[in-house]
DNA sequence: AGAATTATTATGTCAGACATATTTTCTGCG
DNA sequence: CGCAGAAAATATGTCTGACATAATAATTCT
């Protein structure tokens, strides 16, 4: 269900509210810069200024541009922007999947998901866990295949926020959904490395199923360390291959 | 600066989007339910459609709604509901404020704030630790006046977050925000209430200048505790004093 | 009965106009 | 010359009405 909802808006306006976000994230309209106006925008992106206000709209709905009248649309600061929602997160992985990123975004995964864990072992109902263990199933069968590893993975975790019955920690399932994506994309240039966190995600299971909060949590930080090492690993691989295509690209052209 | 740009958005459109916001947040549009057509919801809100749209558009942003063509608009699933936003959290603070918000909103906090204090302890800056001091000052000079108290209290939590370097726990400073305002809405019953925090805070800074994160991490947790403490009882009080309204009212009906 | 076709309908997009709130410019006075 | 107050300019905010598009519902034909 919610895989079907998250492809929805690709509507135009959607595409064109990426693209702002996409100036925005890389810096060509920094902190505080006016933007534009709607009529120019509109022109630019090919729109009409209903549809452009339409993606403002969206834009200002996450905190990343407010306006006022006469004064203009400007880019709010970076404090206000909310990089917890899901599409933003999508946004600036598109647009800027740096290793500072990486490393923040796990340093979060790290204070909330192991918590969660902990609390899922003693608050979640036996569906509760049923529902887990039908995502760890998934990851199992879904042996080497990445593509299909992927989704089950996501309910894995998603399933332990739920679990908690905190719609905060429940919200918070849209970071680990883009981190999640984040390690997939990197995964390319180590097709093998996703599997390896299966038996990790088995002892979380098997704490949890035991009501063991404290080993739930435990269980949970050391999932997150060897994910985090992956990305970390995975990141600098990926830096050497791009630097080495770099260097041939020059190369070539000489 | 964060202050004045909250305060925008007081167009009609914000108006339109916070009223259906409301009518989801109190289950009058359940998940799943398709609202009235554009055309039907503008003229109920008195907007036209164009704004109405606008209005959608935002409510998209935040996840409470998606659409297609020719189906319709419904309610998406509350799992994907951006909780974290700051606007989201306000609205719900303002349809919903129930006791089982105050706790959830409560659990977060206290497994982020206290890690991000430890890591602001070790990675902050003296210019940040000099900013939540200022902070700190700002609610020392207060004194009682709960209205003077809020808004540096909050800077001090912000600052704590901002300290981190961390984007995601930066924009975790809406749901803090929203604590806060909360917390401030209830001490109407309990004036002297908020000032009971300032030594908390003082340990919290203290340990901060100290570069400690252990210490850090603790005393945050003691101030989650008091803080909690003192949102349950005030919701209780408030609570009861809503019942006895409740029945003079009654009685007054007779 | 079932498949293919047509009609319907709600969202998506467009165009142009006017309203409103600020900012900027202009003007007159001390 | 400086400055307060009025007038003009302008970018966002809102409205109206129309057409495009895609998904559903109804209809027709085999």
């Amino acid at each position: 269900m919610t895989k079907a909802e998250s492809k929805d808006n690709q509507q135009s306006s959607g595409h064109v509210a990426r693209e702002v976000a996409r100036l925005i994230l890389t810096g060509v309209w920094r902190e505080g810069t006016t933007l534009p106006r709607e009529i120019e925008l509109a022109s630019r992106f090919g729109v009409s200024r209903a549809s452009m206000r339409e993606s403002l709209s969206l834009l200002k709905a996450k905190g990343l541009i407010a306006s006022r009248q006469k004064a203009g649309t400007h880019v709010r600061a970076r404090f206000d922007w909310n990089m917890l929602d899901e599409e933003l997160l999508n946004w600036t992985l598109l647009a800027l999947p740096t290793q500072e990123f990486a490393k923040q975004i796990m340093e979060v995964r790290r204070i909330v998901e192991p918590e969660a864990c902990a609390i899922c072992a003693v608050r979640g109902t036996d569906e509760d866990f049923a529902r887990i263990e039908r995502a760890y199933r998934g990851m199992d069968a879904a042996g080497m295949d990445r593509v299909a590893y992927a989704e089950p993975d996501l309910q894995f975790h998603r399933g332990i926020l739920i679990a908690t019955g905190n719609d905060f920690l429940i919200a918070f399932g849209a970071t680990v959904a883009a981190a999640l994506r984040m390690s997939f994309n990197l995964s390319s240039t180590n097709p093998g490395a996703p599997r390896k966190s299966l038996p990790y995600h088995r002892t979380v299971l098997d704490e949890i199923w035991a009501r063991n909060p404290d080993g739930a949590r435990q269980a949970m930080h050391k999932l997150m360390d060897l994910t985090e090492q992956n990305i970390v690993s995975a990141m600098s691989r990926q830096k050497k291959k791009d630097a080495e295509d770099e260097n041939a690209r020059t190369r070539r052209a000489r």
